[in-house]
DNA sequence: GTCTTCTGAATGGCTGTTCATTCAATGGGT
DNA sequence: ACCCATTGAATGAACAGCCATTCAGAAGAC
């Protein structure tokens, strides 16, 4: 290296070694599950010795995590960023929809991890549920319930179940196309799920 | 056992005990998942010797095919009987739905095994995609089809998406209800999706 | 007495994790 | 410019525990 680098005195190496194991792994799990996928493989994979791994993961379970983490935050942050360029509840719906199909269909092996290992464990699910899954079901609703209180969606009903149905209904889509030989694009599929969502929940 | 079980010169004992691991296993995988249950865990959840397991099934992943093969087989048939007796393709769709949560919602750790354990691995997500779940979905399909012709719902909606929305709605009324600490009925919800559901695909 | 069923200790393979060792880079001393 | 002590990231062989599966013998049925 360089000493050109001199900019950053932090260890400029270990942020690529780091991204590398997490991208090594995500293909790994999607390829074998987590269960079924050695941290040999792994480290391999992402061109590092074993013991390496260990350097930036305090275990297996951990880079996992580190996996969801980072994506749940990258694609909530995302949702928030663009919920204040629009007004309209149903657009934001359908800018929610899309981004999700549109984050998953971009990445297959990400979402193989999200829509396959995250559901692999209860364990897992509801340390999960705890933090990132409710924090987005949690945009979905306040949505529908903006849209409710503008008396664009029918009040009467729950907005909870509402919020259920459409992260059900898209979530679906996503483990379809996953298990789907046929390579068609996702984020399409969102206009014809809200299509429906709308027509059945507009006021 | 009484010998006036000499109806069946097969082994009687035999169900029984296949039984009883079978519902053991269903209870063990559902608290630890797959990965984390030992076989000897099992054995002594249904009061067998570790070695009796192994005289009913070939290996652990037989047990746990043989718990997903009966339920959908039994599933699909019960659903299959109930769509003679109705015409209305939405009634057909309300009742598929019913019997859906009420399966599921009678017995929670089979439920778990479904919604969490199904979902463990691509791998076993391909095996039963092609068998079962494809046979299920393919029943609501046919429905959605039969109602497209007879002119109640719309017919520009593929039937194929409109299944998987309603697949996707009603499972992910089961996920939340496994994972919620609080016990509602599951049943019930069946009809909060199917108002919406219902309501956006009229013609 | 024989045949079937059951038992549970023993086996063997596997894999997450550790840690003694290597070595390239650094920087102070001269 | 050069040398050498120091550092700590990286390595990968070895360890240790786990657990699915087997099988030789016990128990029970008739």
């Amino acid at each position: 290296m360089r000493s050109a680098r001199s900019l950053s005195p932090d260890r400029p190496v270990i942020a690529d070694k780091r991204e590398a194991i997490l991208r090594a792994a995500t293909r790994v799990f999607a390829r074998n599950g987590y269960f079924n996928s050695k941290v040999a493989d792994i480290a391999s994979a992402a061109g590092v010795a074993d013991g390496t791994v260990y350097l930036y993961f305090k275990s297996k379970e951990e880079i996992l995590h580190s996996i969801f983490d980072r994506s749940v935050d990258e694609a909530v942050a995302a949702a928030r960023e663009q919920m204040e360029t629009l007004d309209d509840p149903r657009e934001k719906l359908r800018r929610i929809a899309h981004l999700h199909l549109e984050r998953l269909g971009a990445d297959r092996d990400l979402a193989i991890v999200f829509q396959v290992e995250l559901r692999g464990s209860t364990k897992f699910m509801e340390e999960f549920s705890a933090a990132g899954f409710a924090t987005y079901l949690g945009l979905i609703r306040s949505t529908v319930e903006e849209g409710q209180r503008a008396g664009v969606f029918r009040a009467e009903l729950n907005a909870k179940v509402i919020s259920k149905i459409l992260f059900g209904a898209l979530d679906e889509m996503a483990t379809n196309w996953i298990l789907s030989k046929r390579r068609y694009k996702l984020p399409p599929m969102a206009d014809q799920v809200l299509d429906i969502f709308l027509n059945g929940v507009n006021a």
